[in-house]
DNA sequence: CTGTTAGCGCATTCAA
DNA sequence: TTGAATGCGCTAACAG
């Protein structure tokens, strides 16, 4: 039952099957409207009998286009680009455009190379590079274009930027645990080069600026459940009352360190996270944390990759205000012996 | 300072900039070792100066290789399948393959197209699609070869196969809920048609058959957080006191949905997931669940896909037993009034 | 060892 | 309207 493919089929076998010439399956098959009606007719019907499809690495080509985008993030097992790219490929799939997707696997080295092999074979790129230096971007992103680039804003290249906006969000994250009575502080920080760990830095700086009686200290390099579970040492030694984790990865790990110690969350501690992953409510006690619509940006990258790969001005620069989602991480703080105002019940 | 690419660079150009032909310029970027080696080095340094690079379409098309695999996914967001994605791709990687990717949305009629568009455009799939029907996928795959298939094992075509033991798994898992002492019990089956809810139904007939006082009823049609979640009236409705989840997303679903009703877990009833997606250690209680090794079945499928591509023999189809992960979501049944044996202490 | 020639499969000029 | 010829950029036979 199974057609065993006669050596693959080109456009010739349909010709000659439909007694034309090759242009003329060719303009069929691309919807021509000059062609006679009697020929159309024939050339549909070899193609579907034959079981014909034009080959799109020849199509791609002479046309010079290939239907793909490509996408490149730092790590296929962050939750972040996991969401960006589902909504990309929803997407695309939409534009009957292809996804190609490569991983860097947080080596910055890799991305521009990486960006630029996967550029020749698409057409146009979708970037997630939030290590890679601001000059390597510069130097980059005109060599791929066209490009859009998610979480960060390059200096001087113009691209579209679709983004969350850490800063806004971390301020309001900082602000929400203060509310509650907090004045020592423990932002457990990114990657050192990351944007995004710019950003929260930078709200980390206002903050300080602004709350001169808050303490506010921190611990550089946790990204993941790992460094996250493996901070629990430095976060009890730090005496915070409150601890802002870089993502809520770092925050759960964390978690379970302190719970596996015994500590309470938040009676002892207070955590809050970032992104709201799928998961992070269904800790114990669930996650508070500043919401992330990473498939949203996704969806938006692509609304304009798809605008510059039709030769349209794409639309502006978007960047998501996270909202916070106070959860049962955070709490007051624990009362000390010299509490000037113990509650009266 | 950035190079302002000149209407494309082709391997013309560098043939003239080095003062040679088409051919020993060809010869010299595939590495060929019988070209002189002084024209060896002036071609070498004219493209490195042009920057220039093989166009990746041409040369597919004229080797009829893409250097490329596709993957297809019923759900970019289910983590099963971003395991195996991220396992495919990491293997694909070191081979310097690409690594397509298309979401069919869990729908089983567009799947075998999807299957097929994307093989145009690379050198074999890697397919996981457990609600195609058996015929389709049996028709389609001789299509698409070379294939290797996860999660399902076809009826005739013959596909290297990567799998998890779905049957296995489960058996496990109400092994360890008789042991605890339940007499009472309910499946969260999945999807109807799915090949691995399938193999989890199998365990269930074979564990009727083998203990014929235990009562094991089934629900169907859970697959996600929101499944689970919807089916907690459902599951206090059943009087069991052990609910094995399809997956740990409807386990997670589930027990926030209890949690929220106030149902102690496992006090009042037990609850088990499956394949221990990295996050199912951080609910709570934490959850008890059959782990499966993800990225090693995408990694497993990219080594049969690599023999293939090869034209080696693939190795042996593979079964991953998964590993029942004891933990705090699953307990002793709730004592009652009639208990012929209550605990000596 | 090197250059010339002929395709890979298709879209698109240009004549007819 | 249709067909024949040209080329997309490259590799691989084939001569030289």
């Amino acid at each position: 039952m199974a057609r065993r493919s006669p050596e693959r089929l080109t456009i010739a076998d349909v010709a000659e099957k439909a007694g034309v010439s090759l242009s003329t399956v060719s303009r069929v098959m691309n919807g021509s409207t000059t062609v006679d009606a009697a020929l159309t007719q024939r050339v549909r019907e070899a193609a579907v009998t034959l079981g014909y499809t034009a080959s799109p690495l020849a199509r791609s080509l002479v046309l010079g286009k290939t239907q793909t985008v490509a996408v490149i993030v730092p790590d296929l097992g962050n939750p972040t680009f996991q969401g960006a790219l589902r909504g990309l490929s929803t997407g695309a799939a939409g534009e009957n455009y292809h996804v190609l997707v490569a991983d860097s696997f947080e080596d910055p080295s890799k991305e521009a190379e990486l960006a630029r092999e996967a550029r020749r074979r698409s057409d146009g790129i979708v970037l997630c590079a939030p290590r890679m230096t601001d000059d390597e971007l510069n130097e980059l992103l005109p060599q791929i274009s066209p490009a859009v680039v998610i979480n960060r804003t390059p200096t001087s290249a113009r691209v579209p930027v679709v983004a969350a906006d850490y800063r806004s969000g971390f301020a309001q994250l900082l602000a929400h645990v203060k509310d509650l009575g907090h004045r020592k502080l423990l932002f457990l920080s990114g990657a050192e080069g990351s944007a995004s760990n710019r950003d929260r830095l930078a709200a980390v700086d206002a903050f300080r600026a602004a709350n001169p009686n808050i303490e506010i200290s921190v611990l550089t390099g946790s990204v993941n459940f790992a460094d996250g579970y493996a901070s629990a040492d430095d976060v009890i030694a730090s005496d915070a009352t409150a601890v802002l984790a870089f993502n809520d990865l770092v925050a759960m790990g964390l978690l379970g360190a302190l719970t596996a110690r015994g500590v309470d969350v938040p009676g002892e501690v207070s955590i809050t996270g970032f992104d709201d992953i799928q998961f992070a409510q269904y800790t114990t006690p669930p996650l508070t944390t500043a919401a992330v619509p990473t498939p949203e940006l996704g969806a938006q990258a692509w609304a304009r990759m798809w605008d510059l790969l039709n030769g349209r001005q794409p639309a502006y620069n978007l960047a998501f205000g996270p909202l916070v989602v106070p959860r049962g991480s955070t709490g007051r703080p624990p009362k000390t012996g010299d509490d000037p105002h113990p509650a009266a019940t």
